[in-house]
DNA sequence: CGGATCATTGACTGGTGTCAACTTAGGTGG
DNA sequence: CCACCTAAGTTGACACCAGTCAATGATCCG
């Protein structure tokens, strides 16, 4: 199967480190997966048992604390890497937050081919270095921000990352983006209540800020002062 | 130098990976520093230049937001690593919290040297997965629980850490260690005021819980209701 | 003994969570 | 096409946990 080759994310995957032959070889172990919005691909607690591309759509991390509060612990957009090589239990959920279409792997299968190629470790190894960087700032927000400031926060990174700026360069000008979220996912990504959240937007719109044509539809108004607030006004 | 060969974490850093003349190379470039309690060795916002292992003492990883709040993102024991390597910016400061012995890299040794060590990239990516995970799990604590739950988490953490069960196998008996914290480090990890944690502490011991015969002595005298405690009771 | 630092305790405030009512949007079927 | 139904979001009233500010207490060291 050639699919690998036409791949959309072929280029900013990990894949990408592969040579073709390398690549023909992870391809016979691939096995490509629609997922439905909602549905859950790997459970907290379960042997980590799969591991894989995200292709198309938008996915969460989650973890629930004993009460049944869930929290999220990040996004994988199209070409970010999911699961957990390398032998350890996943403490993470994974749940699609639109339909969407990932590659999977056996944890086994991806163990082996990634001993055997370098430039795919390499590859995954700044990967997660990323990752880690993008959790340990949530940090901040999570144990330092008040609820506007973590909205705005959150609603700065979800332009950055699905916007389309308005004018040129995207500094200034209108940003407007639909979010793959619903209130409860942005409370979860928060670690706020779906009530505080919506209060929060409220009194964001009623000073500017930002615009609610639909539920889901954010236009960044007055970028500048939405990055003053998320940083603490 | 053979000072590699006699290094007090050889067998658990990430060098572990190298065979002796590949540690030979690497020793080239590294350079043994002792750091003072309370020292900061590499800044937040500043371009990553140096990565190295922890040899001894501890060392807390920690990002501040606009206010002037610190949030401590992780820390750092013998023989785990720290920096960033692989070309971006830190985003957060080391300090150590004991007087502590690191062996420092520039970024630019260390990488050229893992670029030609996939063993190396391996351990480190191992090391990256599971400092990933702590972060996660981190997140959920700073997301999800209360003064209380955070406190217990923080000691149970410790106690696993640095603790010395009283009996055989450390299930039961209580746990004794000394915190190389103090208040408001305690504070700064758990996104809390020191006063908070001062308090929580305090409950705990009243509902003899746990005591603390110093400032920075703790003993958990019941762990698993301390572990009920912490999964919010 | 006195000073400095750190920890504890108290009184008060305020921001979020909680619970409940209400509104809006979207979809289905008569 | 409209009526209705359901799910999602908004708004309000209130309670409570944790933050703030301030005073007191403990410990260490000169």
């Amino acid at each position: 199967m050639d699919a690998c080759a036409h791949c959309a994310v072929r280029e900013s995957a990990i894949c990408h480190s592969l040579s073709d032959d390398k690549l023909e070889e992870l391809s016979r172990f691939g096995r490509r997966q629609n997922v439905r919005r909602g549905q859950t691909l790997m459970w907290e607690d379960e042997e980590s048992l799969l591991v894989g591309n995200v292709i198309d759509g938008v996915l969460k991390l989650s973890a629930s604390s004993r009460n049944g509060c869930d929290q999220t612990l990040g996004i994988a957009y199209p070409s970010d890497f999911i699961g957990r090589p390398f032998g350890r239990r996943s403490y993470q959920s994974v749940t699609a937050l639109t339909d969407a279409q990932v590659c999977t792997f056996t944890r086994a299968d991806f163990d082996a081919v990634a001993q055997r190629n370098p430039g795919l470790e390499h590859k995954l190894l700044q990967r997660t270095l990323a990752d880690l960087d993008h959790a340990r700032q949530w940090m901040v927000l999570l144990g330092q921000k008040s609820a506007v400031e973590r909205v705005a926060t959150f609603l700065l990174e979800m332009g950055s990352r699905l916007g389309q700026a308005g004018d040129d360069d995207g500094a200034r000008g209108p940003i407007e983006f639909e979010l793959p979220f619903g209130r409860q996912d942005i409370a979860e990504v928060l670690g706020l209540t779906i009530e505080t959240v919506s209060r929060q937007i409220t009194k964001l719109r009623g000073e500017g800020l930002i615009d609610t044509p639909t539920k889901r539809k954010v236009v960044i108004r007055d970028r500048e002062a939405l990055e003053a607030c998320a940083d603490g006004s």
